[in-house]
This record gives structure tokens, sequence and C-alpha cells, in this order.
RNA sequence: GCCCCCAUCGUCUAGCGGUCCAGGACGCCGCCCUUUCAAGGCGGUAGCACGGGUUCGAACCCCGUUGGGGGCACCA
């Protein structure tokens, strides 16, 4: 594979000019091989957006031969759960997103949840306080609006600052009044910037930021602290993440140059910031949005290279002219740098293109085995499948595959086939099934197929064509629409007469005469 | 309100100063194929938000306007 790794020379194109730009940077640029790392929080639901972003990480580190890092963040107790945790994981593995350290791999820098984590924070920040980057302030938050408020300032300014200076008497009195102070970390004067794989140079001015808390007054430290904390001592190189998260990165590159101060970070890690992906509407895609739910496209039966390939190009393209690729051919082409700064709207329709490309192209015994579970679920097929199931699965896959767009689809699309009496879709009879034409065209077919001898697709097609086209004089449409609804129970199939011949006689000459019985003449 | 980000077909994008009266994909429309529905093949529809610069030349660079989005917690 061909490295880009950081620290090389930059490749051609307008990626470059960011590259340029980096040399200009304040703090240490990270060396060596690249590490990105994915961090939930696993509080439910795992998003699309969230995984978009696991996927440009994964497929970053990939890219670069280098490493993938998996932290769960947790350290609000009360909203994360040791079940939406196996989830997540559950997902990423699915998905293909194999990390290199984290739970249940283990590797050099663990623990990788932050519950477990405690005594690092306290660590780290006992240097923060007595290095002076950070300090304990003791003003609750009414009273900084009160101040803001007072001075003709709007409250969202937020913190002011007014605690950087409080001498250890005034502290000793407010402990005696049963204050908790929480810790604040104390920002630079200098305006913030950073050069984004993304964005190019995007900067803040000094000021802008205020003094913001790293531990509750309670003692449990912020993700604000944590965060960057684990970045720096996992050696995180490259942090990709949600645009959302942008207007946080100056507090970020504040506490790591009071982190590099102090000894425990030897280097800021870039930074790039992800377009969000947007729903319906113009707004980011919220996790009350039934599409934001990872879980729904899973349970539909989208495949994961399928998924995966979708939300790549969500952001993101692998050439002018070709948007269908493997997870493979996404890590070798994948490259940070490339991604679009622009918001993007998460298109069902594209997705489901993009999946049934994917689904067309399997390999029939691959498709038939990835179908499988859903047919078993329905509680068509046994588990395993019988032999004879199992052929007519074999047979039947080929024609179905091309007309399925998800995995699910083959519960409504086979099901005629594993079962004894077709159930008929009201709506399909009521279009097929009902006046004398379809009596008629009934009638006809079951003559012709009564007196059939041989049982084959080719003699099956002959028989129908004769007895209903040539003899009856039907139109194709008008001729076939009866027998297809009274066959597979809908006006979508898979091909009329190979479905006739795995149905075999006696099940197709009964439901021909169930279905004349519905036409009620 | 303040800060920040973004701006090419309806949607996702290619475009990196001339090769662009802007390319691909999804969608949509039409035709072909055809036993339904699909798939497949072929063709079509549709876009550089606006205004100023810079330049011999701008979708591409700069500034502004407008529009959209995100963020402003003792959540993550």
């Amino acid at each position: 594979m061909h490295h880009r790794g950081p620290g090389h020379a930059v490749q051609p194109g307008h990626r470059r000019r960011r590259r340029l730009h980096g040399r200009r940077r304040a703090m240490t640029d990270p060396t060596g091989t690249v590490r990105t790392r994915f961090c939930p929080s696993p509080t439910g639901t795992v998003h699309v957006g969230v995984m978009r972003a696991a996927l440009y990480n994964w497929a970053y580190a990939r890219h670069t031969g280098g490493t993938f890092v998996l932290r769960i963040e947790d350290t609000d107790a009360a909203r994360n759960t040791a079940e939406s945790e196996r989830h997540l994981l559950d997902c990423l593995r699915w998905t293909g997103l194999d990390w290199d350290e984290g739970p249940e791999v283990g590797g050099p820098h663990g623990p990788y949840r932050q519950s477990e984590r405690s005594d690092v924070y306290r660590e780290v920040v006992a240097k923060l306080l007595s290095a002076g980057h950070a300090y304990e302030s003791f003003s609750t938050p009414e009273e900084v609006t009160a101040r803001r408020v007072a001075a003709g300032q709007d409250a969202k300014l937020g913190y002011d600052g007014a605690d950087r200076f409080t001498t250890d008497a005034a502290k000793a009195a407010f402990r005696a009044e049963g204050r908790e102070p929480v810790i604040r970390l104390q920002m630079p004067e200098a305006d913030l910037s950073w050069v984004d794989h993304v964005r190019g140079e995007v900067r803040f001015a000094a000021g802008a930021v205020p003094d913001f808390v790293l531990v509750r007054g309670n003692g449990s430290p912020l993700y604000t602290l944590v965060n960057p904390v684990d970045d720096a001592l996992m050696g995180i190189t490259d942090v990709l993440r949600g645009e959302d998260l942008l207007p946080s990165t100056p507090r970020q590159l504040a506490l790591y140059a009071a982190l590099t101060d102090v000894g425990v970070a030897t280097a800021t890690p870039r930074f790039g910031h992800l377009p969000l992906v947007m729903g319906e509407g113009n707004k980011k895609l919220s996790k009350r949005d039934p599409q934001s739910d990872f879980d729904v496209y899973r349970e539909r039966g989208f495949l994961p290279e399928g998924l995966v390939n979708y939300l790549a190009l969500l952001g993101w393209s692998i050439a002018d002219d070709r948007d269908v690729f493997s997870p493979e051919e996404l890590a070798a082409a994948f490259d940070v740098d490339s991604v679009s700064a622009n918001p993007a709207r998460f298109d069902l329709k594209k997705a489901e293109a993009i999946n049934a490309t994917h689904l067309r192209a399997l390999p029939v015994a691959d498709f038939v085995a990835r179908v499988t579970p859903f047919l078993t679920a329905a509680g068509l097929v046994t588990d395993p499948p019988t032999v004879e199931q199992q052929r007519v699965l074999e047979a039947i896959a080929p024609l179905a595959q091309e007309r399925m767009i998800v995995l699910s689809e083959a519960v409504g699309l086979l099901a005629f086939l594993f079962v004894d009496e077709v159930e008929i879709d009201p709506a399909a009879a009521e279009k097929q099934l009902s006046g004398p034409e379809s009596a008629e065209v009934l009638d006809a077919a079951t003559d012709a197929l009564t007196a059939l001898d041989e049982w084959t697709t080719p003699a099956l097609e002959a028989a129908l064509k004769q007895a209903l086209v040539e003899e009856l004089g039907r139109k194709p449409r008008q001729a076939f629409g009866p027998v297809r609804v009274a066959v597979s129970g809908r006006t979508v199939s898979p091909p009329l007469y190979e479905s006739m011949e795995l149905l075999g006689r006696e099940r197709t000459l009964a439901r021909l005469a169930a279905a004349r019985a519905r036409t009620g003449t």
C-alpha cells in the first residue's frame, strides 16, 4: 500500500496547501505512524453519523498502515450502560471495523474504558493544578450569570474568569460554607488556531473561549478533560470527529498545551472535522429521527459492505466516475485530506441503490447464506434448512437476488415457496383475481397444466403461452397476472415458470383452484 | 446575541486558474428488452447563490452580501 502518513512528503493535489500551512503550527506535530480513535459514549441507539465517523477513523488508520483505537467514554455513569456498550461493539464488528486496541482486545495504553481510569485523571489534574494551568473555581452558574447581567452583557458569554486569583483564605471561607469548587483550565491570552484536515486553517480569537470546567464540584472528571487526556496518553495523532465538536477544539488545544507543559502530552494531534450528516429538512440528523438509528439498516437487511460504501460517500468520493467499492478498496484509497467540508444529507434511495448493487454482485452461495437468517426468523425455513428447503433456496436465489434491494425483502418475495397455502395480498387479489376474465384465465391455465405431463420450466412456459396467449387471445400481462397472483400471492414475484416448477404440480394446481374460487364467478 | 463552519444539478459529489457552453452517481422522464415487478441497455432532465475585485483568462483566488448549518453546560 501507498503510505502517506503525516510527516511524509505531501501528495499532489489541492490539499497540499493545508499541509504547507501546517508548517506554521505553533505546537508540536505528532510524529510516527498514524493513530486514530473512535471514542463513543454508549448511551443507547447507535447513530449513523457516529458510525460514519468511526468508519473514517478506521479507514484512515488502515490506509496509512496505522492503528485504530477504540475507547469507551462512559464518564457519565447515569447515561451509560453495559448493554449499550455491548451493542456498540456488535455494530462495529458487524460493520467490519476492527480495532487494534480497545475493549476486549487490550493494548499497551489501557484500560480503554474511562470509568476505569479515574486514578489517571486525578493525577493529571493534580499536575495541572500545581503548575498553575488549572484552578479551583467557586462561582456558581447563577453567580456567573448575575455578574454578566450586572455588567450589561449577554449571559451566553459564559464564565468570566473571576475566580482565577481567589486567595487561599477566600477558598477556605467558601469551603466553610459548604461550597465545592469545580476545576477550570486557565485559557491562554493568545489566538488559538490549527490546520484542520478537512477545513484548512481555523482560528479563534484570544479570549473568545472562557475558562472551562475540567472537574465537577463532586470531583468527577468531565469529557472536556478526559477526552484530550486520553488522546494524549494513548498517543492519538489524528482526531477525526464531527463538525459539531469544532467549537470545542480551542479548548482542547489549550489543554494540550498545558498537558505538554506538565509532561503528560508530547504532541498535539492533528484535527479533522467531518461534515455533519443531515436528515430531512436541512437539520442535523438527530437521535430522535428513526433514519438515524444504525440498527434499522441492519434489520432491514442492508449488507455491511453496502452500508459502508454508502456511508463513506457521505463526504468523500473514490473517483470522479465511480461510487461503488468494497471496504478494502475504501481502506486502500481513503484520505481524510480529501474529505468534503459540506454537510451531507442522508439519502435513503441512494443508500438502497448502492446496497442493491452489492447484493446483486454477491456469489449465489454467499447470497443464500446471508438471506437464510431472515427466512428462518420469519419461520419460513427451519434452522438449519432442510435439504429440500436448501434445494429450493439455491434454485430460486439467482432469480430473487436481482430483484431485491435489502435481504429482508426475501421474506415477502419467497414466502410462497415455503408454505402449503399461499396468503394472497388483498390488493393483488383485487387487481388480478376478480371478474370473469380472471376466472377464464385461471380455468384455461388449470386445464392446460393438468394435462401437462412434464413439469419443467420450458414445458410450463409453452403450455401457458399456448393456452392463454394463443387460444384465449390474451395479452401477456393479462394472461399471466392472475396466474402469478394465484401462485405467489403477489403481483411481484420471481419469474413465473421457474417458480411453478419449484412449487411442484400439486401445490400449483391447488393454488389455481383456490384463486379460482375467489373470483366469485 | 456572540463565535465558528459551509455554499457546483432535487440529493451525494468531480472540479485544485485555461483541456468545463461543468463530469459521475442516486432520483426523475422516455425508449429498448420483456410473462408482472425489477434488473440490464440506450437517451434525456437539471447546477457553479449574488455582487464586487485580482487576472489576458475564475466554478476554482480575495472581499462583501445573502442563504444554510453547528456551537455557546458542573452532557458527550
